[in-house]
Parts: structure tokens; C-alpha cells; sequence
RNA sequence: GCGCCCGUAGCUCAGCUGGAUAGAGCGUUGGCCUCCGGAGCCAAAGGUCAGAGGUUCGAAUCCUCUCGGGCGCGCCA
């Protein structure tokens, strides 16, 4: 509806500048806009208000002129001018009422567009660290994603959705080394746990595997590992330790049984958060390997692009990226002193090969935390010679945890954090999918756990899934009355339903296309989270107003009609945030 | 110190990218089934849109400054 009424603006516009009314050389954006108050009518255009200046003449005036100029149209009732010099359109209920047919047709298809005309897009999101199951903080970053990624689906981009996997480095080294040393403790060795190394029990659950596995091949005596070991901390470094027992279990074990337990611990990890993911309703096209990026030669190749453009010096024995050309505050290492490219190098080289993968564009979806990052991988990429454009990076604010109105305290160190497993387990993926996205990615989240488990009207996912199963059982009772729902009776007596609260609904289905397509766009998932409450909202007022089962049958019908699309709308939004609609609940 | 994000009702947040009288939920107060699920509905009270300038027909929205809160500023990943 909004999409026609541009066109006849557009109409009247081009018909004002042929009359040299407007000047011919004006290319005017019209802006359609729902309005707030039923006495504007149902859209309200500001064209005249805009285009007043240029064209020399009062807004009331030019909105006459333009009004006169108007073809006409059977879906408009009347059009007026108001206050400065607003056109408000007032639409024939039957033609709002339109909507109910298109959304059975439809059917799941409803509020899909082709506007991407399948466009390859990637979003690549959560990406965290494989050194230990996924905690609450990942878990927006997953939902988001995965919402993001689903609403540019359904406006018909050709998503890619990519986990990257930090497979290489240090971290993991540290992984390794604290998956060895729990085996060393299960083979009967004794010895003092680093201050540093990951002390969460799944690091127990991996050395067991790898001790079913491979029985004592990787055993060698404590003090064997300890003999020249600096101290740890507190007395010591723990940094210097924890790299010192890396490099121990490396030559004791040799390259290829340090790969057997590092890939161990690598793998078991990465099944555990894939895992994860998909109980949470997340699964992604690609897990895109750290690792076989060195091994493919695209981090030397995007450093030698780099060198050879020009944009790097050496100093203190490291090579650096001159990144304060492009923007960034400071320069950055490539490659440290001790020869190892680092992972700033790693991550250049990704975001080259994701451009050069061919995407329209590229969405990065980072936690807040690393905001600091953005300009210098944009930096490199404009060093490299690539479109900066492509490339979108949403960061993602903290969720914070509230249980019984206290913050709920998480530490990584202990490893006494809460998981999004654990997360998923006490209020359900449905409720934590909704709760994650309801607020904008910018703003900080106050997950209310006592809330999200809550079945009354204050929990918005169970007020919603209410309303479906709500019109789930009106046609069980329907059926116990022996009735059945006439379908094509109901979308032919459409014009029945003129109650103020039948339109209101209608008016919300309506809305329902152009809110995807600006959730999507804009990558705000909480806007169908808001619509979908109002629309709950609606449905809910309009059941405590009237009865549906009514006596008449081409009313019945029609309210049937009405209710039936509803339902499938809300099933339709809820789907594209990964919650589910249940019948009963 | 520099950079990014945020500041709207007692609390948690929307506000359709500059439009008409700033809206929801929770909480508070008062109401509503002899009826399709009361896991629901209706009504009332509640505002210096952090503050000050500016841009224009028009600002919560855009620009500048100030104040307050969060996060980040490694040859870590």
C-alpha cells in the first residue's frame, strides 16, 4: 500500500513539473509515512513540506496543487491536507482489509521479498575462542547473528553464515598445555597446577578422552616436565611459566603427539559449541579455519600485498603496518621479533579473502569489546586496495544477568562462568533467543533470568506464544462445536469486519512486509521483537472485546479469516528469531 | 589523556533515520468473564527527552560544547 501510494504521488509530481509547476530538474524522494493518529488517516506524505522551498511556494499551496494533480485510485476513501501542509490518505477499509487474503495465500512466504534478488552476503558472528564451551556473552552475539542473518534471508539475500575458528595461537596453546598436564594428573602424576592454564572442568573431560583414547603414550614423569621450569605465580610470571610448560610438552612430546593432544582438545571443543549452537537454533555454512589460512599462504600473501604497496617499515627487529595512513592511531606488528605473524596479520589476511570471496558484503558481528579493532582491519583492507563499504562490523554490548534483582557474577578465571548451555537449561532457548535480541545490539542488555523464566503476561515470549496458541484453540473449540472454518466465505465477507479493533489488527498485519524489510536492512532484530508484542497485544484486546464464534457465518468466517492470518504472522516472526509457536502451551 | 557506545516516566526500554499532542511493558491505583484458555483485557496517575548553544517551516532525532555511565587503547587472541 505504501510502495502505490509513492507511485501516485509520483504521478502528481511528474504531472506538476510537465505543467512547470515544479521545476523539471527536481528529483523529489517521497516519503510515505504510517501515521500515529487514526485522524491523519492511515499514511501521511510531507512532500509538500519538502518541496516548498524549491519550488518557490507555501506547503499548503503546493499539497493543493499536488492534491489536484492526484490519479485517481479505488483504494483511497479521501484525501486531505492538514496542519502545515501534511497529505493524509484515508484507505477504504476493505482495501486495508486486503491483507488477511494475502497473508493465507502466502502462507510462510508472507512478509518475504526478493529486495536482496539474491545478492551473496556473509555474516559471520559468534567466532569465539575454542578453549572452552560458549558463555552467556557469546550468546547474544549468536542470537543476534543468527536473527540478522534469517531477517536478510527473508528479504531475499543469499546469506553465508560463517564461524571462524581461532584454531592457531597461543591460546590454544595454553589449552593443549592444560589438557596434557590434567592427563599427566590422571596417568597417577602429581603436580601443581599453573596459575594460568584454563581450570575449567571440561578440561578434565578432554583429558580423560584422550586418556581412553591413547592409554599412556603422551605420559612423562612430573619432575621430567618441571626440571628447569621458571617459578609460577605468585612468586614468578605466570605468563613465562605457562609458555615455558608449552614449550616442554612440545620437545618432550614431539610435533606430531603435541598435534595429537592439540587437536584433541581443539576438536572436543569445537563439538561441544557446534553443539551448543544448533540445541540453540544456530548453524552456520562455514567454520573457517585460522589455521589453514597460514597453511594456505594467505597471511604471507596479504603481508607481501601489503610490503610491496608500500605500507610497511621494519623496526625493533618486528614489521609494521604504517596503519596511521589510513586512519588508526597507531602503527601495527605484523610480524613480532621472534618471526611469528601475528594475529592482527591473521586477521587481515581473513577479511582480504572474505572480499575476495565475491560477497556484496560483509558483516562482521564483534563483541563491544573489541570496537578498538574496526579501524585498523579497515585500515588494512584500504591499504590492500578494497572496498571499505563492503565491509559492516556490528558490535554487540554486554548482556549482564540478573537473578532476583542482583547482577549475577561471572568469572572466566575460575572457571565458574555461566554457559549459554547452562543459560539454555534454566529458562530455554526460546525465551533466552528472545530476550537476546529484544534490546538494540547497542544497547547494554539486563537479562532478567527470573523474568525469562517467568509464564505470566510480563514475559513478552510467552505473551506472544499465548496469542498463538490462543487462536490454536479457538479453532479446537471451533471443531468441538462441530464447525468447521470456510475459508473462501470468510475472505469474500472481509468487508465485515469494520470493528475498531479488527482494524487495528488489520492495519498491524499490514505494517508486517515493510517492518521485516527495515529490521533487516537497518540489522535490528528487536524491532520484530517489539512489533511481534504489539501485535500480540492487539490480538489479545480484540479476543477480550468479541466473540469469534458467532452465530452468523459470514462474520464468523471472516473473524476466522482474520485470526487465522494473525496466527500465522506471529509464527512467521517468531520463526525468524528462532522461537518457536507452539499450539498449546 | 584519546577513541567508540549510551543517557527518554519510579524501573527496563521503543520512538518508523527531521514531522502533527513523545509511546510500550513492569511497578502503583481502580475496574472487567453465566461467554472462544484470566498465561488475558480496560482505565488512571506518572516527562525540563542529562544540560547549554546551533542548523530550519519543524529537533528526542542532525552539528558543537559540558556533565554523567559503560567499554577499549599489547610484538595477547
Amino acid at each position: 500500500m505504501k510502495s502505490r501510494l509513492q507511485s501516485l504521488v509520483a504521478d502528481a509530481l511528474a504531472k506538476l513539473q510537465a505543467d512547470g509547476v515544479l521545476p523539471a530538474d527536481l528529483e523529489p524522494r517521497i516519503q510515505i509515512e504510517r501515521t500515529r493518529d487514526a485522524r491523519h488517516g492511515d499514511f501521511a506524505s510531507n512532500v509538500a513540506l519538502t518541496l516548498a522551498k524549491p519550488a518557490g511556494m507555501n506547503p499548503r499551496g503546493l499539497a493543493e496543487r499536488i492534491l489536484a494533480a492526484l490519479p485517481d485510485a479505488p483504494e483511497v476513501e479521501k484525501v486531505e491536507i492538514a496542519g502545515p501542509g501534511f497529505i493524509n490518505f484515508f484507505i477504504r477499509d476493505a482495501a486495508l482489509a486486503d491483507v488477511v487474503r494475502h497473508v493465507l495465500e502466502q502462507g510462510e512466504a508472507f512478509g518475504r521479498s526478493d529486495l536482496g534478488a539474491g545478492k551473496r552476503v556473509q555474516v559471520e558472528f559468534v567466532s569465539a575462542n575454542p578453549t572452552g564451551p560458549l558463555h552467556v556473552g557469546h550468546g547474544r552475539g549468536a542470537a543476534y547473528g543468527a536473527a540478522v542473518a534469517d531477517l536478510l534471508d527473508a528479504v531475499g539475500y543469499a546469506v553465508h553464515r560463517e564461524y571462524y575458528v581461532n584454531d592457531a595461537g597461543r591460546q590454544m596453546d595454553i589449552l593443549a598445555a592444560s589438557v596434557w598436564l590434567r592427563y599427566l594428573e590422571l596417568c597417577g602424576e602429581e603436580l601443581p597446577f599453573p596459575a594460568n592454564a584454563y581450570q575449567g572442568d571440561y578440561v578434565w573431560d578432554i583429558a580423560a578422552a584422550l586418556h581412553r583414547e591413547h592409554g599412556e603414550r603422551f605420559r612423562k614423569a612430573w619432575a621430567e616436565v618441571a626440571e628447569g621450569l621458571p617459578a609460577d605465580a605468585p612468586e614468578g610470571d605466570k605468563e613465562q611459566y605457562i609458555d615455558a610448560v608449552i614449550d616442554k610438552a612440545r620437545t618432550l612430546l614431539g610435533a606430531d603427539d603435541y598435534r595429537i593432544v592439540f587437536d584433541t582438545a581443539l576438536n572436543y571443543i569445537l563439538a561441544d559449541i557446534r553443539d551448543d549452537l544448533e540445541q540453540f537454533g544456530v548453524v552456520y555454512d562455514e567454520w573457517y579455519s585460522e589455521r589453514r589460512l597460514t597453511e594456505n599462504g594467505l597471511v604471507d600473501q596479504a603481508i607481501d600485498r601489503l610490503r610491496a604497496a608500500g605500507h610497511t617499515y621494519e623496526q625493533d627487529g618486528a614489521l609494521w603496518f604504517r596503519s596511521t595512513d589510513f586512519g588508526d592511531e597507531k602503527d601495527r606488528v605484523l610480524v613480532r621479533e621472534n618471526g611469528q605473524t601475528t594475529y592482527f596479520a591473521s586477521d587481515i589476511a581473513y577479511h582480504m579473502d572474505k572480499l575476495e570471496r565475491g560477497f556484496e558484503w560483509v558483516i562482521d558481528i564483534w563483541g563491544a569489546d573489541h570496537h578498538g579493532y574496526v579501524p585498523r582491519v579497515k585500515a588494512a583492507l584500504q591499504a590492500l586496495g578494497e572496498d571499505v563499504n563492503r565491509l559492516h562490523v556490528l558490535l554487540v554490548q554486554f548482556a549482564i544477568l540478573y537473578r532476583g534483582g542482583q547482577k549475577v557474577q561471572m568469572s572466566t578465571r575460575s572457571g565458574e562462568f555461566v554457559t549459554l548451555r547452562q543459560l539454555r537449561k534454566e529458562v530455554g532457548t526460546d525465551a533466552a533467543r528472545f530476550f537476546y535480541v529484544m534490546r538494540k545490539c547497542e544497547q547494554h542488555l539486563d537479562f532478567d533470568l527470573d523474568l525469562a523464566k517467568s509464564q505470566s503476561a510480563d514475559n513478552p515470549v510467552y505473551y506472544i506464544q499465548y496469542a498463538h496458541a490462543r487462536v490454536c484453540s479457538v479453532f479446537r473449540q471451533l471443531a468441538e462445536k462441530g464447525l468447521g472454518w470456510d475459508r473462501d466465505t470468510g475472505l469474500a465477507h472481509l468487508d465485515r469486519l469494520t470493528e475498531d479493533h479488527e482494524q487495528a489488527l488489520i492495519t498491524r498485519l499490514d505494517r508486517y512486509p515493510e517492518l521485516i524489510e527495515a529490521a533487516a536492512t537497518q540489522h535490528e532484530p528487536h524491532q520484530l521483537a517489539h512489533y511481534l508484542r504489539e501485535l500480540a497485544n492487539d490480538f489479545h484486546t480484540y479476543y477480550n472485546a468479541h466473540q469469534f464464534l458467532v452465530d452468523d457465518p459470514e462474520l464468523r468466517n471472516a473473524r476466522l479469516a482474520l485470526i487465522a492470518a494473525t496466527r500465522q504472522v506471529i509464527a512467521n516472526g517468531l520463526g525468524l528469531l528462532g522461537v518457536s509457536a507452539p499450539d498449546k502451551m
